[in-house]
RNA sequence: CGCGGGGUGGAGCAGCUUGGUAGCUCGUCAGGCUCAUAACCUGAAGGUCGCAGGUUCAAAUCCUGCCCCCGCAACCA
């Protein structure tokens, strides 16, 4: 089975940031939850290089634009490779096989007349590159973003018929039984869509022939594609359309597209119309998230206010931070977070929690059994109580995008274990060489049962789930046996430890943060 | 009447679809334990579930009205 998952391109005007990293962190954690069940997964990312504001940034730093282009998806990459971030391919709008991708697929829309000329006149805000209609703007008669007045201009633009396909999109949208159906998630935004759908659509724009960077129309040399349908197009060329037929017809349709809110509108009307326009199937599903607010207030370059991935890094480490960072709020709506809040997070889950409890567990087969997984007769009953917790309520939530949910149900089995630990005593077996035998026993039943907390946890923590599977003597590389376990989660019956494995002197995986 | 979401112990959230002792995480307090990263385990305090009506034997949960927050309204993840 295939799975196709995409974040947006990001727009290469700015630097990667807080945002970005959310969307591409959580898209790589479901990715990577995939794979370890078996798809055979494709994972698109890329950066977004045309348009107006592009060649003006780059214009003012002296440099062309594909100049900037190339320093600024360098730096996206830099980031994803700091995050973990195992994308399948990086795409870049101005990559040759895109720009056959988009000629071919806004020619069809040419031929099958869904793209046609008309003259357009309105109050055009050049910052924006945009038209506003007199309700749009401001009490001055200003554009809202830029407080300029806007200026009256006329252009002959070529337009997509977007209005032709409310009723098509309603349906799909709206009714789970369509064939087509496509899925947008969260629900509220979802009704939201539909609201808006309900209103009417009109036909958009589909070119600027002010705009010189970007890829010119196949039928009109003089005018670029708008950024927008050139961006969306991605998505299928990243697959192969107009390029390798085989790989296109393997993995188009993509089964989520992930975003954040404000780019809803484009990826589940705008997208879905240019698809069915041009005959190809829909995707499946498009999940959007909400936005941080950092200590209550919108997070912008101009306040200062903005993390980092580095800063993230730099403070939690990488796994951390990309299991802080999908934890500390559901996914779907708006969230505050704070340093405080992410480091109280970080103690309570990963410090107090996972870290202490391999590290009581290791060392207490230091001291009872000079690192050695004992030798006992294998007790699996704690291992099938954490198994049935997570099997209940993981795989669930990461098809619901409920990560924080699934993530939730792993700290539950965690604390589980913790109390198992209690009620053995093992401090009190080890006293007595009666019960030396039970000692060795509780100890095994603690490391199977971390063994499949550690596999649930491997999406979020790549590299330092692989290092607990190593400190803690699991048999194997962790991802294929993970990859088994969870084709039909059934514990093998020795368990996941390598036979006679020397644990490792603990370390402190997670040292708490103060 | 543009559309949508929300108001639950100190903080952040779940529960509302399919009414019936209000649950979780963090914090606070008391105790236990000593294998462990001042951790872990047990227990307690703290809420008339925004306000006002209504339906009902019974409402956080359904209905009506009101108040207050927030998001979207077409190119910032």
């Amino acid at each position: 089975m295939k799975f196709y998952i995409t974040t947006p391109i990001y727009y290469a005007n700015d630097i990667p940031h807080i945002g970005h990293s959310y969307t591409t962190i959580t898209s790589d954690i479901v990715a990577r939850w995939k794979r370890l069940n078996n798809f055979d997964v494709f994972f698109l990312t890329g950066t977004d290089e045309h348009g107006a504001k592009i060649a003006a940034t780059a214009k003012e730093k002296g440099k062309t634009p594909l100049d900037l282009c190339d320093e600024m998806s360098a730096r996206f990459k830099e980031v994803w490779k700091l995050l973990d971030i195992s994308y399948t391919e990086f795409i870049r709008t101005t990559e040759q096989s895109h720009l056959a991708s988009v000629r071919k697929i806004i020619e069809i829309l040419f031929e099958k007349g869904f793209i046609f000329k008309k003259k357009y006149e309105g109050l055009y805000c050049l910052e924006c590159e945009r038209f506003y209609s007199v309700k749009d703007l401001d009490e001055n008669g200003c554009c809202p973003f830029h407080r300029t007045r806007p200026t009256n201009q006329s252009e002959e633009n070529y337009f997509f018929k977007l209005s032709s396909f409310q009723n098509a999109l309603l349906e799909r949208i709206a009714n789970p039984d369509h064939k087509e159906y496509v899925e947008i998630q969260p629900e509220e935004r979802k009704n939201e869509i539909i609201g808006k759908l309900k209103l009417g659509l009109e036909d958009i724009s589909f070119s600027r022939s002010a705009v010189e960077w970007g890829i010119p129309l196949p039928f009109d040399k003089k005018q670029t594609v708008y950024v927008w349908a050139d961006a969306l197009i991605n998505y299928i060329t990243g697959t192969g359309y107009a390029a390798d037929e085989e790989k296109f017809q393997k993995y188009w349709p993509a089964d989520i597209h992930l975003m954040a809110k404000d780019i809803l509108w484009f990826h589940s009307v705008i997208w879905p119309a240019v698809l069915m326009a041009a005959g190809l199937p829909l995707p499946k599903k498009i999940c959007s998230h909400g936005f941080f607010t950092l200590n209550g207030r919108k997070m912008s370059k101009s306040a200062g206010n903005v993390i980092s991935p580095k800063e993230l890094v730099d403070k939690y480490g990488v796994d951390a931070a990309r299991y802080l960072l999908v934890t500390i709020m559901p996914f779907g709506p708006d969230g505050d977070i704070s340093w405080q809040e992410l480091t109280l997070k970080y103690n309570a889950d990963l410090a107090n929690n996972l870290g202490n409890l391999i590290s009581r567990t290791i060392k207490m087969a230091e001291k009872y059994f000079n690192f050695q997984v004992p030798q006992s007769v294998l007790n699996l009953e704690l291992a099938e109580k954490v198994a049935a917790i997570l099997k209940e309520n993981f795989a669930v939530n990461m098809d619901n995008m409920q990560l924080h949910k699934a993530v939730e149900a792993v700290q539950n089995a965690i604390t589980l274990i913790n109390k198992q630990i209690e009620v053995d005593s093992p401090w009190k077996l080890v006293k007595t060489d009666v019960e030396k035998r039970k000692l060795a026993s509780c100890i095994c039943s603690y490391l199977q049962a971390i063994y499949i907390i550690t596999m649930y946890l491997l999406p979020f923590m790549p590299a330092l789930c692989a290092k607990i599977w190593r400190m803690t003597g699991g048999n194997g590389d962790i991802n294929e046996t993970a990859k088994k376990y969870f084709a039909d989660l059934i514990i093998p019956e020795n368990g996941f430890s390598t036979p006679q494995a020397k644990l490792n002197v603990p370390e402190i995986l997670f040292p708490r943060i103060l």
